[in-house]
DNA sequence: GTTAGGG
DNA sequence: CCCTAAC
């Protein structure tokens, strides 16, 4: 990895490696992920453990544990504050030797001693907030509830150009200590390199010597927290090239909760091989999101789409490249266990286990409180079952959504700081509003009362979820008023319109508090988020590369909220709402078109490749659709007209169908003709 | 991870 | 669109 050129920013005059097209059995052996595998996992690990301490005043703290009641009580919830108790408890404050420099914020040492000596007193609950300076492009920060009302934002500060990791770690298990430990070493060790060879290139500070702190301080951790859970956060800066295009700048990042780890793929040097395989990688960010840290699937809620709109303009004119970003613009997980993570959303407490603030596994209910990324809120409900009619809720924090900031090198670490700033403050400054949600599903009706919403001591109270809205919802009228664009068929294009599936799009998604138009609103989503993925959205008014600078705020908009909305799922509600079905996406006609192209070149059995063929970017469309469409073609075009339902297909593609099945079919019963031969001789040669 | 096929 | 066996 050449890290200089990396850190020289060179992205113009670097050759990126280009993955060549391989044949699939070669593809997929190659994984251009696993060359960023070290990187991305030096990434995680230095997430995972490093981050910023908040400076949480105890007032702050009930501050905002006192705006999450009023919140609550206005859905007529009996809220107690016993988040403060939380919030004031414990917290200790670490920082890695490297990370004092300048933008460092270092606590007192009383205030420390003391948070350390609370975190002793009570282990149940530790809050660990260790500000890590490093030098990777990446900034990630992490504002829970708590930080938002009060100084917040004074982590903004703590943004140095080598980029910030904030990190809240409530402790809890007793494995933390080894996890992290491990990790940390990991990370530590890959990340020293590349910081020692940036550090000529850096102002800042080295981090060359994070490791010894962060990991003792990990270990106290371990030592002291009874429980823990960690929450990455999602603010990246990206120091931008003055005279990179700025297209090269393609930042992704996943957080990997389940790992305590920080995935990043914004590493200039590879670049070029992302973009080229963008598909890949998004596809893979997709796995990782859904199937093994499902964890943490993205939570993105209503807020998250439109927090940064508002303000997009003054970043603009601030000529910084802020970007906010829906923390992964990445379709929901679908499968059960991908929902799974709801379980540890919402911790509540069936079993009305009087004050025990250490939720201990019941059930197989995870307890641990892993706050979502984005605005996604972690809320735990405490579930008496006395016969106080009250339901008790605790929310843990709240998250706002990823954002994304790109600020040229040029600039000033001072600027960065004001940029994330700004950033910071459009999102709160518009005014937020919660969000209930239940089952898997928002709750809109606000004149329903609790019991009505089927939230009580002896329900769902494991369903139940928060987000954080936007207080309004700026309609983009353009997306009302349209149809989803269909999928391009012209499969030409897609090379002239490739690019990494990150649209910019300045959408906003209407919002209901009644429920008039939930139907329409889940469309009007679906829609959003296809615009998104769609190659030749035509909206897309900053897409490509003629405007570079014209992505100077990048929204990405978010996806079914209700999908992504943090929603506890209860694992007794096996599949209605963990697994919510996907929703129905009929095919188009153009998008039958493109399929059927897809499959006349290149066949039937090769579905992956049809896919990408035909739907590179619907990424609503997997190859096991694709395969199910044309299987459903098929029948339908041997069905007459009379028989069909939906949308009709065109005779003539219906026709081109039964051809192309036809013919592939041949080819594949000619195949196994061939394979019988060649086995039949085979063993006649044997034979003989 | 893909493919194929039943549900 | 889901599920899953088989590869």
């Amino acid at each position: 990895m050449s890290s200089k050129k990396r850190l020289n920013y060179g992205f113009s005059g670097y050759q990126f490696p280009v993955i060549p097209k391989a044949p699939r059995s070669v593809r997929r052996r190659h994984s251009h992920n696993n060359l960023d595998n070290n990187q991305i996992c030096a990434f995680e690990l230095l997430a995972a453990v490093a981050g910023e301490l908040l400076q949480e005043s105890e007032s702050s703290a009930c501050s905002n544990a006192a705006e999450g009641k009023d919140e609550l009580a206005d859905c007529r919830v009996g809220v107690k504050c016993e988040q403060l108790k939380e919030d004031k408890a414990v917290k200790s404050e670490c920082f890695s030797q490297g990370s004092c420099v300048e933008s460092t914020y270092i606590p007192e040492p009383a205030a420390l001693e003391q948070n350390l000596k609370h975190s002793l007193d009570k282990p149940n609950h530790v809050e660990n907030n260790i500000f890590h300076k490093h030098n990777c492009s990446i900034m990630n920060a992490d504002f829970s509830q708590k930080d938002w009302s009060c100084a917040k934002l004074e982590n903004c500060k703590k943004v140095d150009r080598g980029g910030m990791f904030h990190s809240e770690v409530e402790g809890r298990s007793s494995n933390l200590g080894n996890a992290c430990n491990k990790k940390i070493e990991t990370v530590t060790q890959k990340q020293l390199d590349d910081d020692r060879k940036q550090t000529d290139d850096l102002t800042v500070a080295n981090s060359c010597s994070v490791k010894g702190p962060i990991v003792e301080h990990v270990n106290n951790n371990a030592t002291i927290n009874s429980d823990n859970s960690v929450q990455f956060p999602l603010y990246r800066a990206v120091p931008k090239p003055s005279f990179g295009k700025q297209r090269n700048n393609v930042k992704l990042g996943i957080r990997d909760d389940d790992e305590n780890s920080f995935r990043s793929y914004s590493h200039s040097s590879k670049i070029r091989a992302f973009r080229k395989t963008s598909r890949i990688g998004y596809r893979r960010i997709k796995r990782i999101l859904t199937s093994r840290h499902w964890k943490i699937a993205p939570q993105l809620k209503d807020c998250e789409r439109s927090c940064f709109n508002n303000r997009v303009k003054s970043f603009y004119q601030n000529r910084k490249r802020i970007c906010a970003l829906e923390r992964c613009r990445v379709e929901i997980p679908s499968k059960r266990r991908k929902m799974s993570h709801y379980n540890s959303d919402v911790a509540y407490d069936q079993q009305a286990s009087s004050e025990r603030k250490s939720n201990s596994p019941e059930k197989g209910i995870k307890r641990d409180i892993i706050p979502h990324r984005g605005s996604g809120a972690s809320a735990s409900a405490k579930n008496h079952q006395k016969k106080d009619p009250c339901v008790k809720f605790s929310i843990k924090s709240f998250n706002i959504p990823e954002l994304f900031i790109e600020v040229p090198e040029t600039e000033t670490v001072g600027s960065l700081k004001r940029s994330v700033m700004e950033a910071v403050r459009s999102i709160l400054g518009n005014g937020l509003r919660v969000g209930v949600v239940l089952e898997g599903k928002k709750v809109r009706d606000d004149n329903r009362t609790l019991q009505q919403a089927g939230v009580s001591q002896n329900g769902n109270l494991d369903t139940l979820g928060f987000t954080l809205e936007p207080s309004f919802y700026p309609v983009s009228p353009s997306l009302l008023s349209k149809d989803p664009p269909a999928s391009s068929p012209c499969v030409a294009d897609h090379e002239l319109t490739r690019r990494p599936p990150s649209p910019i799009l300045e959408l906003e998604l209407p919002s209901a508090s009644s429920d008039p138009s939930k139907t329409k609103l889940d469309k009007h989503d679906e829609d959003y988020h296809e615009l998104a993925q769609s190659p030749t959205n035509p909206i897309d008014p900053t897409s490509d590369v003629a405007i570079p600078d014209s992505r100077a705020v990048v929204i990405i908009p978010h996806l079914n909220a209700e999908a992504l909305a943090v929603v506890p799922g209860s694992p007794k509600n096996s599949r209605s709402e963990l697994s919510q079905r996907r929703i129905r996406r009929p095919f188009s006609v153009a998008e039958v078109e493109a399929l059927v192209e897809a499959v006349e070149q290149l066949g039937t059995g090769r579905w992956r490749d049809v896919k990408i063929r035909a739907f590179e970017y619907a990424d609503h469309r997997t190859y096991v659709d694709v395969k199910d469409k044309w299987k459903t073609l098929v029948h339908t075009a041997s069905i007459t007209p009379q028989q069909r339902r939906g949308e009709p297909v065109p005779q003539e593609l219906l026709d081109r169908v039964l051809a192309a099945h036809a013919y592939w079919s041949q080819q594949h019963g000619k195949q196994h003709a061939e394979a019988l031969k060649m086995a039949d001789s085979q063993v006649q040669n044997v034979g003989a």
